[in-house]
DNA sequence: AGAGTCTTCCAAAGCGCTTTGGTCTTTGCA
DNA sequence: TGCAAAGACCAAAGCGCTTTGGAAGACTCT
């Protein structure tokens, strides 16, 4: 059933029937009414690819998605899909994944733009400068960015939390605990929010005439190995850190693991506070001793930019706002004094 | 720069050019070198929308996904995903996502065929006389199965591992070693993947005249918190289990902290082996005792499955084929003989 | 009554491709 | 030499929608 055949059965040119589903002013409501009618009736849905053609419209949202065999996909990537897709289902959004060569984006994203793919795009894990976020503005797609990045000569629309202010607070707690040494376990250094994280715990520091030693920061990806050995180079030193911050829960595992292996306690030898980003699947509630955490959901997070993203597809938000969202500090059992 | 500019440039007709470009034979290869070339030169790249509007192809793949406030996306989803992507993005392929109600998947899934918006779909997660399967077949869309469902009535072609194989092997070891008490942690027992483990576990026991006893097998979401809940429930019975079967690492990690809350030792008190579908971010050689593990890399499969769809699509493969994968029993230190 | 203004509808022209159904040369073969 | 077959190309008709540029009729106003 297409608007041809409709328009005949109902006595009326495409045009009116087009304008008369889609809302237009210039049809006669019971006209209208008799179209919709009619249309349900006979489960009249317009043809997406005619559409498109026309309007260039295409109701889907695009992701570009760094892909390779060396390349591993974030696992918060669920979690925020989770959100992202609760929203767009509610508006019949739809969420095309454009893999891409991890180290060549812009041939994507060129070419989603150029073909019209998608309406709107959302990036995620930015770095200072970061040139996606540059391309696609010149490329003039409606987009947010999912964080944040620095150091670019004009302003965008993004959603992003407060990690510096998150990693300042622990910090600050820990502090004062008595806590003189501290360490940060971070996430890959080159993004944003791992700048953000070793900044708040500078400044903390900083506060209290305090520093992050050289080797008292590890950005790494995070994975619970690279959480365990991080942890583990950084108790074996004779001058080792009271206390940790670490940018994951599944960094946090290896932390926990690396000072059982070494004999030690949390919260006694150390205090531990990590990020969670809230999964369903591993809760810091839950770790042998409860975790403190700075928390924020990221699924959250995902709906949020679903929204805003549908939001400016309809032309109902234009502009470059940002938004930080601030990040609870939770406390919990791994926290203490420093040891004497 | 369209077809029609091209091929006014060129002085040919709109059909030569498009032929020329989409290697049909009627036209003279000097004449299409003259076009690839012109259009490489332009930068000539056909209008996905009008092609799909007159083709019907999308060059798309699709996948529904389930959501809802209650409902979580597997973290598995992102290692498929990740192989899954690395073909599409050497095959030109996008995948788009189709969010829908968790409870109501078939009116998505009868859109997306409806509207043509992709040239197949994946489903994942099947269970026995999976609706979806059924729906998708008469639906006439090429399509493959993760994994497998059970009790239809008519053959489909899917790719699934050697679930209960697996788990056969794993408790055929544990009962060679001495275990005559064995219980099973295993995912969500609808699933059918869920129900094939187990069956490998009764098989395996049967065969030495044992069974699973009426609470030794818990069907659970895979989360940490279940993998403790579950395992604690078992081994504080006065009959405790003195191996375990579990049906991912995350849930394993909670039965490793079970079992250290009980002051019980692995492999000493209890034998644990997990499957490990590969990720990248969580080893089972760097459990505090190196996991025992079925393995299948779901990456691979994902690359696997993206490559049948495009196959099915471009019509090299048809039928019904199913293919099962075989899974690698891996040993390593957390299982031993039974205690005595 | 005539001019202007709405209201309501329509025909037809896109959108940019693929594909059908030719036409006009060349070539092959008896 | 004549005729069929093959080769190389084209015009135009879709694909199914939206949107432009009217047009016809009803209404208002002077």
């Amino acid at each position: 059933m297409n608007l041809k055949q409709l328009s005949h059965m109902l006595a009326l040119s495409q045009t009116t029937v087009s304008r008369a589903l889609n809302g237009y002013p210039e049809v006669n409501e019971e006209t209208r009414r008799r179209v919709i009618d009619a249309a349900k009736r006979h489960g009249y849905r317009p043809n997406p690819s005619a559409r498109r053609l026309a309007t260039g419209k295409t109701g889907m949202i695009g992701y570009v998605l760094p892909t390779g065999a060396a390349v591993d996909i974030d696992p918060h990537f669920v979690e925020f899909l989770s959100g992202l897709g609760d929203y767009a289902r509610s508006h019949e959004l739809d969420l095309v994944l454009s893999p891409a060569d991890a180290d060549d984006q812009e041939t994507t994203y060129r070419r989603i733009v150029a073909n019209r793919q998608v309406d709107a795009v959302y990036i995620s894990s930015p770095r200072p400068a970061d040139r996606r976020v540059a391309l696609v503005s010149t490329l003039g797609i409606p987009f947010i960015v999912h964080g944040r990045s620095e150091g670019l000569d004009f302003d965008y629309p993004f959603t992003d939390i407060d990690n510096e202010g998150a990693f300042h607070e622990a910090a600050r707690l820990l502090v004062q605990l008595g806590h003189r040494r501290l360490a940060l376990i971070n996430g890959d250094g080159r993004e944003t929010f791992a700048i953000h994280r070793e900044r708040g715990v500078r400044r903390a520091l900083a506060a209290s005439g305090l520093a992050l030693g050289e080797g008292d920061v590890c950005s790494l990806a995070m994975t619970e190995e690279n959480g365990y050995r991080a942890a583990r180079r950084l108790l074996e030193q004779s001058d080792a850190p009271t206390a940790i911050a670490c940018s994951s829960l599944i960094m946090a595992l290896g932390v926990v693991r690396a000072v059982r292996d070494l004999g030690l306690t949390i919260p006694g030898d150390l205090s531990l506070i990590a990020h969670d980003d809230v999964f369903p699947w591993l809760k810091p509630e839950n770790f042998s001793v409860p975790l403190s955490t700075t928390r924020s959901s990221i699924r959250l997070a995902g709906a949020r930019i679903a929204e805003r993203l549908a939001a400016r597809i309809s032309g109902l938000e234009e502009g470059a706002r940002g938004e930080v969202w601030p990040v609870d500090l939770v406390i919990r059992g791994s926290v203490a004094g420093a040891p004497p």
